[in-house]
DNA sequence: CTCGGAAAGTTGGAGTTTCAACTAACTGCG
DNA sequence: CGCAGTTAGTTGAAACTCCAACTTTCCGAG
């Protein structure tokens, strides 16, 4: 027998649905009208700029940004021929490439960062009262550790 | 001058974007491998079958769905070809369509809920104490509330 | 050394989403 | 009435994602 939700449930469920797909749009919807960007090209910028000499191995980079590695692979595709990465083959293993942050890259995530970093304040962060807003991550780490993700 | 993300806001925020997107490639495996349904089929499918006479106007549909009208128009053909769903010309609004749920989109329906719930229970609803689910909800429900979305 | 299996990454095709352009029908104002 | 502007919905192409198959290289047991 099937344990339904019931309806305060329901509507927790549906909510939280609902945020995830409006919010997700609008950060897209924001950073494509600004800067020709999508959220993948963004975390894809942001993980690389974080990375000692702005490399990171194409798996790596896939486990960080949760993509598989066809998707990435596509991914660096496009970005490459935008000119904001490069792929630089690994000497220590000839099987794999590095995909390496380039100075055109670097200036369109610096041009975006800070209307990125604005628009997820003003439709969350200061949306919600602190406590509110880390009850959301809290919980949202939870379910991260219940899957066995990496919160990092 | 930008207002950057404190280290723990930053958590936060990555902690929310990733649990989105694990949580939501989960669900759509789930009911995937179980059924061979995205969430967006299951999603149209559950509107349906809550609507009166099983059918709904193409547009409110769409957006009781969070989607394009052009999405929605391309679900729904793939949808009609799987024969889940049915177009019935609007007879009061010569321009209108309705999508209207067929006896095989209600038996697939019915396969399905039971354990897309159990999925969504697993993952979510049953992994948190009630006191961080409804958290999760409400905050869910103040970041809707504040994008003037509709909570239904 | 060498061979079988695992790992890194790419590829192509099919499926899905997006965007802009389009048709057809409705609405209301002069 | 009559036509300008809106609304409903579709379409096709381009962009993106997914899956399965593939190549190359690495690793470890014998």
């Amino acid at each position: 027998m099937t344990q339904w939700l019931d309806e305060a449930q329901q509507q927790h469920w549906r909510a939280w649905l609902a945020a995830n797909t409006l919010l997700l749009d609008a950060f897209s919807r924001d950073l494509q009208e600004a800067h020709g960007l999508t959220m993948a090209d963004y975390e894809i910028l942001v993980r690389l700029s974080e990375s000692a000499d702005w490399r990171m191995r194409m798996s790596d980079l896939a486990e960080a940004t949760l993509s598989s590695r066809s998707r990435l692979s596509h991914q660096i595709d496009r970005m490459e021929r935008a000119g904001f990465v490069e792929r630089v083959a690994c000497t220590d293993d000839k099987r794999g490439y590095f995909a390496v942050l380039t100075d055109a890259g670097w200036d369109i995530l610096v041009a975006a960062a800070p209307c990125h970093v604005m628009s997820v304040r003003e439709r969350i962060v200061d949306v919600l009262t602190p406590e509110e807003f880390a009850a959301l991550g809290n919980a949202s780490k939870r379910l991260l550790d219940h899957m066995g993700a990496d919160p990092a």
